[in-house]
DNA sequence: CTAAACTTTCAGAAATTACTGAAACTTTAG
DNA sequence: CTAAAGTTTCAGTAATTTCTGAAAGTTTAG
């Protein structure tokens, strides 16, 4: 399995830029070959393209399942498990983001909610904990914002795109509009 | 300028998810204490503050600084320079995202459009091409998005948060009602 | 200009993270 | 059951990232 000049462009930029996406280069090579490559592959073939070990190989495809954005794919005679992407390309997107939240919010989110009950120790206690509450506010309405995307779809979220910067208009609108409904 | 048990969870806190959030455990770690100290802080306070060398502490403000998360600010007797946030929480935040963008998405987006530019080296290559182009309209869509929330502020992003999952349904109602509008 | 107060830089050390490859494990065909 | 085909684990090594502290640099008071 020999890859494209272009292919290898990518894998290679995908593998640089995997640690910034939260997986380590590897990974990151390993999926945008899989996502590119429209075949399942084998972890062979994978390993052998990528001149990585196999137990790298195996590393890294155990990660991208636990990232649920690439699925087992049986083949019927062969005997060896292959690899495909777990979805579209945005289903992929929004397992990132997902996973991405998870890793890099909620234990924000639960440890500012502790402390926020701890008694304060002091006058300047009080000052930091009401900080850190209008971090958790902030952080609870990026989440919950970023969730409202994920269940538009994308067509939908085109179609918002194009509001363009009339979203705050809409929003005005909206008010005038629906006055009396509670959501 | 001891840090109270609260201060302290917090700092250490930030500065374990530090490298999840773009920058190292120092970094994180002086980051929350310039947020949460209300005071200006030098950097030797910042340093005694954290147990951490004065080199690496010159290093994190300098880091910081080019992120525009804290600014210098100048005490009129004093000789050394103190540091305090460069602005609200909502502002720090944007600041985060727009930084971890450049870094993590822009990249990516203009070497797509390279490969998009490139002349297929033979059939497989027409598919694969068309698959960077999915990613970087999805990668587009986002951008432009996480901008135009930036662009609304605090408070209308929390309207619109309220509005909960009825941000499709106002979708739908401004097709009804602003049919003739282009934008 | 000089000295004191303070900051930055950077080479090397320490800590962390990623990778290899051999051994252990699992599955299935016969 | 056994052997073959395949996968996973993990101890040790390699690569990368972060931190220290001493030396070099900068600024200002006098």
């Amino acid at each position: 399995m020999n890859m494209s000049p272009l292919v290898t462009s990518a894998v290679m930029h995908f593998g640089e830029m995997g640690n910034r996406w939260g997986f380590n280069r590897t990974v990151g090579q390993i999926l945008a070959l899989i996502v590119l490559h429209e075949e399942p592959l084998s972890a062979q073939e994978i390993a052998d393209a990528l001149s990585i070990s196999r137990g790298n190989t195996s590393m890294g495809l155990k990660e991208l399942q636990s990232w649920q954005l690439i699925k087992q794919h049986h083949v019927p005679g062969e005997r060896k498990e292959f690899f495909v992407p777990a979805g579209t390309i945005w289903v992929l997107a929004n397992r990132v983001f997902e996973e991405r939240r998870k890793r890099e919010i909620d234990p924000t989110m639960s440890l500012l909610r502790d402390l926020m009950m701890d008694t304060p120790s002091g006058e300047k206690d009080i000052a930091v904990q009401a900080r850190l509450n209008e971090i958790h506010d902030l952080l609870e309405s990026v989440t919950a914002w970023s969730q409202e995307l994920q269940n538009l779809g994308p067509e939908k979220l085109d179609t918002l795109m194009k509001l363009g910067a009339g979203v705050g208009r809409i929003l005005e609108l909206k008010d005038k509009l629906l006055p009396a409904k509670s959501n």
